[in-house]
DNA sequence: TTGGGG
C-alpha cells in the first residue's frame, strides 16, 4: 500500500472483500473480551465491530501486542477504534481482522456519547491526521438509532439457569463490592426468579455446619438491600482467576450489561455467576431492546397478583393453611427492607433448614416447641422461628414422634426411600418481624412463624 | 508465531 492510500479507509463490507491485503477500518466495538496471554509471548485481545455497510454480526478483530499495556483497553461496547495498516485473513471460512505489532496501529474513541474527537489511547504507530474527524463522527452519527441485531445469539434469563451452563445474560448491575480481601463479588439482577436448587440429601447438623443465609461471607447491610429491587433474584458473580481487575473497571453499578459466555455453578446452595477469560461484554445502549423487554415484563409481574409469588411455585401446591387469606404476598426481600421493625407479612417459601431437625428435639424440656427455620425464595434467605403456641398450631398440637417426623420431613423435602437431592415444596407462611432490645431495634431484629399450619 | 471458541 502507498503512501497515497494512508487515508483511504475501507467500509467493513468492502475490507471483506480484500482477503490478505492491508487496510485501513474504522468500525464500532460491539463485543470484547479481556485481555489474554497467548501461547507465545504476545498478548491478544479479541474484538468485535460493526459499521454501516456491515451492521451484522460483526467481524472479528485479533489484536497481538507484546504486553497487557500496549493492547487497546477498551472503556465501553460501542467505543469506535480506528486500524491502521491492518491485515485481512480468513479462517475456517470467515474473515477476519489481524492487527501486526510491526505494522498496525490502532486508536480508540469514545462511542456516540463522545464529545471530542481525541483518542482516549494509541498505540506507538499511530499517525493522528485531520480526516480522522470526519470519520468519527460520521460513525457517531450513524450510531444514534442503531440497534444491534443480536442475531442467533440467545440471551437468559436468570429463571433459565442451569448448573454448569455458560450463559448470555442481559442483567441490570445493582451492586459491586468487595466482600472480603481482594475478593470483589458483583450483584446482577434481570427481574426473574433463578430456579431452586436441590438441596444435599442428609440433613446436616445445622448447629455445628449451618446452612447459610447469602453466599458473600458477611451479611450486605439492611440499607444496601433497601436499594436492591424486591422482586427476582440477585445473582452473585465472582471472576475466574486473574481476572478480577481486567473486569472491575468496565462494570458499573446501576448499568445494565450484556455478558456473553457466564460459567453458571452452584455453590452452598446458591447460583453463582463466573466471569472468565472466555467472557465477553457485548454493546448495551439504554434503550436496548433486550433491556426494554427485561423492563416490560418486570413491571408486569409487579402488576400481576403472582408478581411476588416465586415463579417456580404451581399455585396449586398448598402444604400450609395460613391465616389472612386476603393479604397480598410479599418477597422474604421485603421483609428484610421493610421500613418498620414491627410488622406482618405473608411470604411464598421454603424450608432449607431447621434447628434441631429431629422430630424428638424439636420440644424444650419444658415440652413447648422452639425451632430456627432458614427460610429461602428467590430474593434471599431468613431465619425464622417457630415458638410455643404457633407452634402449636403448626404441627396441629403435640403429635406422636412418628408423625412429627412425617411432618418435618414433608416441609424439608426429605425424600422417603431413596438418595434423592432433597427439594423442599413450597409453602406459605405468616411471619411477623419483631424486637428483643427496645434500645435495639434494629440489631436485635428477629422473625417468627406464625398463624400457620402445616396440613 | 500467537488466536479465531469454550
Amino acid at each position: 500500500m502507498g503512501d497515497s492510500d494512508d487515508y483511504k479507509f475501507l467500509q467493513i463490507r468492502d475490507a471483506i472483500a480484500a482477503v490478505n491485503q492491508k487496510v485501513n477500518l474504522i468500525g464500532v466495538i460491539i463485543e470484547f473480551g479481556v485481555p489474554k496471554k497467548t501461547r507465545g509471548t504476545d498478548w491478544i485481545c479479541t474484538l468485535k465491530i460493526v459499521d454501516e455497510s456491515h451492521p451484522k454480526p460483526g467481524i472479528s478483530v485479533n489484536i497481538f501486542a507484546e504486553s497487557m499495556e500496549k493492547l487497546p483497553h477498551v472503556v465501553s461496547a460501542g467505543d469506535i477504534i480506528q486500524l491502521s495498516h491492518v491485515v485481512m485473513k480468513t479462517h475456517c471460512g470467515e474473515v477476519n481482522v489481524v492487527f501486526n505489532k510491526r505494522f498496525s496501529s490502532f486508536a480508540l474513541y469514545e462511542g456516540k456519547d463522545g464529545k471530542d474527537f481525541l483518542p482516549y489511547q494509541v498505540s506507538s504507530k499511530f499517525r493522528p491526521r485531520d480526516l480522522d474527524k470526519k470519520f468519527i463522527e460520521g460513525l457517531r452519527k450513524w450510531l444514534v438509532d442503531f440497534q444491534l441485531d443480536e442475531g442467533l445469539s440467545n440471551f437468559s434469563f436468570l429463571r433459565e439457569i442451569k448448573e454448569g451452563d455458560r450463559i448470555d445474560l442481559a442483567c441490570k448491575i445493582v451492586h459491586i463490592c468487595e466482600v472480603a480481601k481482594d475478593e470483589w463479588m458483583v450483584f446482577l439482577w434481570d427481574g426473574t426468579d433463578a430456579p431452586p436448587i436441590s438441596l444435599p440429601t442428609k440433613l446436616e447438623d445445622d448447629l455445628s455446619n449451618p446452612v447459610p443465609l447469602q453466599l458473600e461471607p458477611v451479611a450486605l447491610q439492611r440499607d444496601l438491600l433497601c436499594t436492591f429491587p424486591a422482586v427476582g433474584t440477585i445473582l452473585r458473580v465472582i471472576f475466574d482467576q486473574g481476572m478480577q481487575n481486567q473486569y472491575l473497571h468496565l462494570l458499573h453499578s446501576g448499568k445494565w450489561v450484556k455478558f456473553v459466555n457466564v460459567l453458571c455453578e452452584v455453590k452452598s446452595g446458591f447460583w453463582l455467576g463466573i466471569l472468565t477469560s472466555f467472557t465477553k461484554l457485548r454493546y448495551t445502549p439504554n434503550d436496548d431492546q433486550l433491556i426494554s423487554v427485561r423492563q416490560r415484563l418486570y413491571n408486569e409481574r409487579l402488576s400481576s397478583e403472582r408478581g411476588c409469588i416465586p415463579y417456580w411455585c404451581f399455585p396449586w401446591s398448598r402444604i400450609t393453611e395460613v391465616d389472612y387469606d386476603d393479604v397480598p404476598f410479599v418477597t422474604l426481600m421485603d421483609v428484610l427492607t421493610y421500613s418498620e421493625v414491627t410488622a406482618k407479612f405473608k411470604c411464598v417459601a421454603r424450608v432449607v433448614a431447621a434447628l434441631p431437625w429431629q422430630a424428638e428435639d424439636l420440644r424444650s424440656p419444658l415440652g413447648t416447641y422452639r425451632i430456627r427455620l432458614t427460610l429461602e425464595d428467590p430474593t434471599t434467605r431468613i431465619h425464622a422461628l417457630l415458638y410455643g403456641e404457633d407452634g402449636e398450631k403448626f404441627f396441629d398440637g403435640y403429635p406422636s414422634t412418628d408423625v412429627l417426623r412425617l411432618k418435618m420431613n414433608k416441609l424439608l423435602g426429605v425424600a422417603v426411600s431413596d438418595n434423592a437431592p432433597r427439594t423442599p415444596p413450597w409453602a406459605q407462611f405468616c411471619l411477623k418481624s419483631y424486637y428483643l432490645s427496645k434500645n435495639e431495634a434494629w440489631g436485635s431484629r428477629q422473625y417468627r412463624i406464625f398463624g400457620t399450619k402445616l396440613e
